[in-house]
DNA sequence: CGTGCGCTTGATTGAGCTCAACGCGCGTGG
DNA sequence: CCACGCGCGTTGAGCTCAATCAAGCGCACG
């Protein structure tokens, strides 16, 4: 029950707790103090529309490593705004298969599937201790009505969403299992610079398995890619510590054409 | 340059054009008399709001077989909601490679990956000839502070494209050649069906290169799958042609896990 | 101190890719 | 009118990349 502790992650920016009393921290979420309120809110929201969506957010949540946010077949009711921690979204079939679809970090939205039928269509399951504010959604729409720059925000992000899916299913579709990990790599390491750590060294909150699922490539595979991507000295792996030594390398693999004569026929 | 063959696709409860001066067809788009207006708009929107809806789309647009309706890198300002034909999106890789992301038909939106960074993030591209409606973004926004129901309907159509594409990814990551086909050919099945087609025969717009690339297959793949699933008796094919004849084994086929004996175990 | 989970590595297999050839329908031009 | 080329689709043969199967290691935790 006490404060999240925002300090631990350490943004660049860290929050400017100035002039707030202590008092009020317990019943407001204050996203004007939070790590991620330029993730989540648009640029130049006034101090009263912060308020005001402050006023709707009436809860956080944590939610312990390996617990689930929302399964699927749950009502919707809330969008969720990860304040720390990370996530990931799990698609289960019929058969029991599972496959994961995203990873969630830090500022990003989870529960956007559960819109269009009211039911949540995956399972969001925390990688490691984190914590969610709560968004009512419907109070979150009718506030659209009264702040047009939260509105467009808001349809960014769903927008954001449907191109980030896109990007994997362009990986999935037409990239090999070297290319697959590389963009995963990278994603990470953007999303981390984007957030103020390091874009060369983090860890990786998710198993081999979960990367593995996610990429639609085993376990063993990913075993084996992170072997030879150190080996070629492109990375330093340590259990989950990696830290990415040639960016360029990555990169020239993931749009390097397996034919490479392309160049200059 | 003929008229596109609407009559072709003949859906169960055609155009009501009852009571509307003709000349007013020239400058109005008439979302209520489309014939896909219940995909497009929420149900129980009064007249008078349809009126509204209609006032801000002042064109339709006429897309021939083969040409883009929009370009990846292009400025984002309309979305587009399809009347009748077919298109692709593809996502184009910084190596040329392509990866079609989805197969858009009437009553389905399209541009919504412009909304994120207000420049299109993929292209459209007609499979035949179709015509849109040009919906401009920013007096649309405008309009579902005044009319929250098409605001509602709007999120929920954007959580449909996100869950649709979540459903790609489980497609992509998690299933075989075989699983992958059939769920293809009974999501088509499925999306004719509710547009008051047949959804057990229908033409197939895309060509078995397109179905392929989509499916993250070859050509030479699809190719052999249809013969095979032709000769269980599955389906019948003949060009672009497609009968689905058994529509209960392409299901237990998708969830039917590799292993069966998990069942009673 | 065992037990289990996460990870790695090796050996083998196989699904789907690549390469190649061919057929068919259709439009175009001689 | 036929010849030709071309796009689209099919089929076969061989190969390859990643899956599967199997074994073992190390660390965390009861």
């Amino acid at each position: 029950m006490t404060l999240p502790q925002v300090s631990s992650i350490s943004p660049i920016s860290g929050p400017k707790q100035s002039a707030i009393p202590a008092s009020l921290h317990q019943i407001k979420t204050h996203c004007a103090t939070c790590s991620m309120h330029d993730l989540c809110l648009p640029v130049g929201l006034s101090e009263a529309d912060i308020s005001r969506l402050d006023d709707i957010i009436r809860r956080r949540r944590r939610i312990k490593r390996g617990e689930t946010l929302y399964r699927m077949g749950e009502k919707f009711q809330y969008l969720y705004a990860i304040r720390f921690g990370h996530f990931k979204a799990i698609q289960v079939e019929s058969s029991g298969a599972e496959q994961i679809t995203g990873f969630q970090m830090s500022g990003e939205l989870l529960g956007l599937d559960g819109i269009a039928t009211d039911i949540h269509q995956c399972d969001a399951i925390a990688l490691e201790d984190s914590e969610v504010c709560e968004v009512p959604f419907v109070q979150l729409e009718d506030l659209f009505r009264e702040i047009p720059g939260l509105q467009r925000h808001f349809h960014r992000m769903m927008s954001r969403e449907i191109t980030r899916e896109q990007g994997v299913m362009l990986l999935l579709g037409s990239m090999r299992a070297e290319q697959r990990l590389a963009a995963f790599l990278l994603n990470l390491s953007g999303r981390y610079a984007a957030r103020g750590y390091s874009a060369n060294r983090f860890q990786l909150r998710m198993t081999r398995e979960e990367i593995g699922n996610y990429l639609g490539l085993t376990v063993e595979s990913i075993s084996r890619l992170l072997t030879k991507f150190r080996q070629q000295d492109w990375l330093k792996v340590e259990q989950r510590e990696l830290e990415i030594v040639n960016h360029d390398e990555l990169k020239k693999l993931i749009s390097g054409t397996p034919d490479e004569d392309c160049s200059n026929a």
